[in-house]
DNA sequence: TGGGGCATAGGACAAATGACCTCAAATGCT
DNA sequence: AGCATTTGAGGTCATTTGTCCTATGCCCCA
C-alpha cells in the first residue's frame, strides 16, 4: 500500500491517519498476463492502483476492430472511468499486458469515503481532473500530428509499453494501420 | 441564473437554500461577437456557464497553426479547463462566436465553495466528470471515424454551430484541412 | 456603386495511409 | 524437439487526404 499513500500524499492533503482509516477499503488483487480486469458489458465496480505490471484498455468500434484505448503502467489508476462514474455497463475491457498487482477499491466504498471525507472527496476530484487533462492531451495528439509523430511520441513517453504491447495493438492506440506503423518504423530504423 | 440553477439540480442535489447562499459569487458578464473571454498565456480564473449565445476555444499547434479546441453552447460550462484547474497559463484562447451572456464564477469563489461544501465539492467533481467523458468521446471520435464521419456526427450533435463557426475553424475542429472539409460537403450534398 | 478584402468551392497533382496479401521469424504447446 | 499458430515486416495497388492554387461570390465601406 506504501506506493499508494505516497501517491495520494503528493496529490492531495491527506494525512498518514486519514489514509491509515480507509486502508481497510481497499484490497489487492492479482493478474496474470493475458487476464480481464473488466470485461466489456459488465459495470466497472472498482478504481485500481497499479503497483506492479501494466494493463490495457480496449473496446470495439462500429466495424468491430479492437480498438486500444489506452495503456497504464505502474504509479496510476485504471478504471473503465466512464462505466465506473455512471455505473452503466462498460465499453471498454481491461487486459494485464503482463503479470500484474493492483490496489482495489470498490465503487460503494469510494461513494462512502466521498460522502464522509472532504479529503476523499478532494482526491476523486483530482483524480478525474487529472483523467481529464490526460485525455485532452490525447485528444489533441490525435488531432494534430502525424502517424510518425505520434509514434514518437509514444516512444518518448511510455516506450516501456512499445516492450509489452503488439503490433496490433499500439497501431489502433495510434489511430493507423499496422502497415502505417511499420512504414513508420522503417523509416525510423534508417535514420 | 435560473437556467444555472435548472442545470445544476439535474446534476447534483443542491437545494434551493443552499443554490440560494451561494448565488452572490456568480455574476454576469456580456461579450459581443469575436471578443475574447480569455487570451492563451493568461491563466484562467474563471469558470463560465453558458446563457445565451456560444463560444469556441482554439490553440495553436506546434506548426502555428490556429486548430479549434471545442464549441461550446447554451446550457454548458466553458472555461480553459486545464489552465483553472493547475492555474497555470493557457494554452487556449476563448472567443464569442456571437452576442453572449455569461454566468461566471471566480476560481478563488470554487475554490472556497469547495472546502465549505460537500454539496459543490460534489458539483465540481461531477463537472469534471461530465468533462471528461465528453473528452474521452471525442478522442474516439477522433481516433476511428473518417472525416465524412466526423463531421455527419458534428452536424447530428451540434449541428447549430455549422451556423456560426467558419470553415477554416470547423476543419480544424475536426482534424482536416478545409479541402477535405469542401469535399464532404460536395458529396453528401450530391446524395 | 464600385473596388478591396475575405471566405468558400473546387481543380490538379503529390503525399500519406489503407486494404490485401505473402513470407519469414517467433512463440506456444504437447 | 517438432508442429501449429501467432506475429511482424514489408510488397503492391487503391483510396484518402493534403498542398497549392484559382475563380467566384459576398460584404463592407468610402
Amino acid at each position: 500500500m506504501d506506493k499508494l499513500k505516497t501517491f495520494l500524499q503528493t496529490l492531495a492533503q491527506i494525512t498518514d491517519k486519514e489514509f491509515e482509516d480507509s486502508k481497510n477499503n481497499f484490497q489487492k488483487v492479482y493478474l496474470k498476463k493475458g487476464e480481464l480486469l473488466l470485461q466489456k458489458g459488465k459495470v466497472c465496480k472498482q478504481m485500481s492502483f497499479v503497483n506492479r505490471g501494466s494493463l490495457r484498455t480496449f473496446y470495439f468500434n462500429n466495424k468491430a476492430e479492437e480498438i486500444t484505448h489506452c495503456f497504464r503502467t505502474e504509479g496510476t489508476f485504471i478504471s473503465s472511468y466512464k462505466s465506473f462514474i455512471l455505473q452503466e455497463p462498460s465499453i471498454l475491457s481491461i487486459i494485464a499486458l503482463e503479470d500484474t498487482e493492483l490496489v482495489v477499491i470498490d465503487y460503494d466504498k469510494v461513494q462512502k469515503l466521498y460522502s464522509t471525507s472532504l479529503a476523499w472527496q478532494n482526491i476523486g476530484r483530482l483524480l478525474t481532473e487529472r483523467a481529464y487533462i490526460e485525455m485532452e492531451e490525447y485528444a489533441s495528439v490525435l488531432n494534430n500530428e502525424s502517424a510518425k509523430e505520434k509514434y514518437l511520441r509514444l516512444l518518448n513517453e511510455q516506450g516501456e509499453i512499445l516492450q509489452k504491447a503488439n503490433v496490433e495493438h499500439i497501431a489502433t492506440y495510434l489511430g493507423v494501420t499496422r502497415r502505417t506503423l511499420s512504414r513508420i518504423r522503417q523509416e525510423i530504423s534508417m535514420q
